[in-house]
This record gives C-alpha cells, structure tokens and sequence, in this order.
DNA sequence: GTCTATAGAACGATAGAC
DNA sequence: GTCTATCGTTCTATAGAC
C-alpha cells in the first residue's frame, strides 16, 4: 500500500507530505489520531509558509485541518510545537538527502554536483517546508532551537567534508573549505526565498545549474 | 557638521541609522518630528530584525524610541509603512552601492569582485536592515510590494549587466548568465540571515572572499 | 506633538459536554 | 477525540485633553 494516508488537496500540499512522512510508508497502516496529527501539520506547513509563523493563526490551522480550533491541541501541545515539529522532521529528511547523495557518489566532483544539487531542488520542491525550516527558526523556543542547530551542523559537515575529500585528492582548489561551503549551502537554501511553481525555472533545471556551478566554483584551474 | 542627528546606543543602531539617513547629512540641520521620525525608525528595524515584522508590537517600537504607543501614529500612519519605509530606504542605499561599485570599476572582473563582494559586506554590516529588506517583504501591502519590486529589479539588472559585459569583453565564460546572476546575489543576500556580530567572519573577510568566489565562478578557463 | 485612556477586535489556549 | 463556548490577554489604532 503505497497512497498516502491523506488527500493531499494541491501539490504543494503532497510535497509537504512527502518530506513530513517517515519513509517507506506507514507500517502500521496508520491509525486516526496519527492522519489527524498529518493533516494538521500540512495544514500548518501551508499557513506558516504562505503568512509566517507568528501571523498565522491556529483558527487558521485548525480550520485548513478541517477541525475545530481547540482540535489541534489534542494533538500538540501549542502552536510552537506545532513549529518545531515541522522544522525537526524537514530537517531530517534534508540531512538524509545529503548524506545518501554524498555516500553514493563516485568522486568528491561528483558528490559535490549531488549534493548541492540536489539541496537546491529539494528548497525548490519542498519550498514551503524549506522556508519554515529555514526562515521561521527563531520562533522556536530556546531548548527546540538547540535541537535543530544539532541537526544543521550534520549538514554544514556533509558539505565540508566533501569539500575536503576533493581537496585531499587533488580536484578541488579551495582556499576557505568553511567559508565555501556556507556560500554553496547559501545558494541552495536561498532557493526556499524566491522559488514559486510556475515559474519558468523548474526544481530539475535549478539542480542542474547549481550542481554545475559549484563544481566550477572549487574545481583545480588548468596551469 | 557630519554628527547624526539622534545619539546610536548601540553599533547596531548606528549601522540602522547609517543606511537610513538621506546621503551626505542632514542639510536643513534636522527638525524635531524628523528626528524623531528616524529614532522610531531605528526603533523599529531593532524589533523587526530581532523579532520579526508580525512578532512584533507598536508597543515595543514606541518605547524603544522613548514614546508612548500613540506617539508613533503622529509620524506613520501604520506598522506596515514603517516597515515599507525601512524596506523602501534600504533597497535604494543598495541598489546605489551596487551601481556606484558597478560604474567605478576598471574592468568587468573588478566590477563583478566590487558588487557582490561589497553587496555580501552590506548584508553583513546593515544585518538588521538586511533581514528586513529580504526577509519582511510579504508583510508589505500590495501596492508597496511593486514598488519594492520595482527597485529589486534594478538591482538584479546590475549584476546580469555585468555578468553581461564581462561574456562580452572575453573574461567571462557564463552559460546562464540570468540564472549565474540569481546565485551570486543569493549568497550575498543569504548573509543577512546567517551573520552575526562578533562571529570569527568580519564584513570585511566576507567581503573579501565572495568577492573572490564570484570572479572564480564565471572566470574563462585555461585551455 | 505628546500624553492618558480606551475602543473594538482578535489572539492562544482551556473547560466541560458528548 | 471532537465539539461549542469562552476565559483572560493582547493587539492596532483612535479620541480627546493638554
């Protein structure tokens, strides 16, 4: 059984469940409070990408979920929950992302190319989780804020490191590894600011151009 | 005279101020309800920065400016016009940065180093006004966001002019100059989210080196 | 031009019936 | 687990005295 557990009333809101739901599908088949508890955090993915978090209501949340507003906290505590929620399992998947492209990769070049890539398309396809992820942190709390910062430093490190392994093996010449790999990770993340469906550019052509563009930006000059 | 017309209390408030003043000083020496215009001014991009546009209160902006709530509607007519306001004067300071940068160049591999490494150095040193000027624009009514859009796009047409200029005169090798534009300005603008004072990365070394990684990314190769 | 006081609406979250 | 009803607070913005 491979369909989703909801019915996803746009594409935006099925890519908000592709990077929200654990992977492979639901085992258990899914119980109710569990839909609930999806369908409200695509409801809430939507509203907090679209006004932000702190102009979002949770009347707002509850009525996109289809439930009443003092439904929503059966199912998490507050609205930063709600929040931090978002932010965790977003954040999981974009360092799962990385570190499969980055594991499966031939070469430092080639891994570099998938990885900053594939970052890249993922801020575009999953823009609305990616903004949340990206530009709605410091509305969590201080002890949430923590958590993530874990989970954003394992990223920073995926890039360094491939950074460094193709410095190690002759292919890249770069000056600053940290200082690189936050410019490249700026590219991809700044994708979740201005991307919107619809556009001319399309998730697959912005990883394309991405990949190859950090390649040229670290790879060794002839002479 | 080249004193500001309120005292800064913080560096932070200084940079705001900076950014905010009309160029060259103050030549009618400065009236009262224009002082007090800019201190609310201030008031304001310290609390949007720090908490975000709909986080934070008229209450918070007036007393930071030493004001009671109702002494801000005497200068703008709302929170959203202070924020278009702060928006409005911040992109004209950029979008003249990168055009002086732009024409005071020798060559389109100095201009190109100047703009984004200088445009990478405002996002540093003007953070607050940055983040609001990137990241507080959805918060704008319609009719201020064309207008902010307007100066956006002068300042995209900077740099792909130069991108331009350069493919022509041989120095560049730019397949896709639009969307090469596009990367080099997110990393610039990107830094507006992630620096802060009193990090290891000075506005100067960030200038320095995302002036260099943009000429290595559309430099024509050897061979 | 600044204040005190407050109107009028909306907010996050909870109580208690079912 | 969801509802209706609402508590207690806070918000933007305005009225009117000085």
């Amino acid at each position: 059984m491979l369909s989703t557990v909801t019915t996803p009333t746009s594409p935006a809101d099925a890519a908000v469940l592709d990077a929200l739901a654990p992977e492979g599908g639901r085992p258990d088949g899914g119980s109710d409070a569990a839909e609930t508890a999806v369908r409200i955090m695509v409801a809430a993915a939507d509203a907090f990408a679209e006004r932000g978090f702190s102009a979002t209501t949770t009347r707002d949340i509850a009525s996109r979920a289809g439930l009443s507003p003092a439904g929503v906290y059966v199912h998490f505590a507050s609205k930063e929950v709600l929040l931090f929620e978002l932010s965790r399992r977003g954040h999981l998947r974009a360092r799962d992302l990385l570190v499969a492209a980055a594991r499966d990769a031939a070469d430092p070049t080639e891994a570099l190319r998938a990885i900053i890539g594939g970052f890249s398309r993922w801020h575009a396809e999953h823009h609305q989780l990616g903004r949340i992820v990206q530009f709605e942190f410091r509305h969590l709390g201080p002890e949430h804020q923590e958590q993530v910062l874990d989970l954003r430093r394992e990223i920073d490190g995926v890039v360094a490191d491939v950074l460094a392994a193709g410095v190690a093996s002759g292919e890249f010449d770069v000056e600053d590894v940290r200082g690189t790999a936050l410019a490249l990770l700026s590219t991809a993340i700044d994708v979740a600011r201005w991307y919107s469906p619809g556009q001319r550019r399309t998730p697959e052509s912005i990883e394309r151009l991405y990949g190859e563009l950090a390649v040229r930006l670290v790879r060794r000059h002839a002479g």
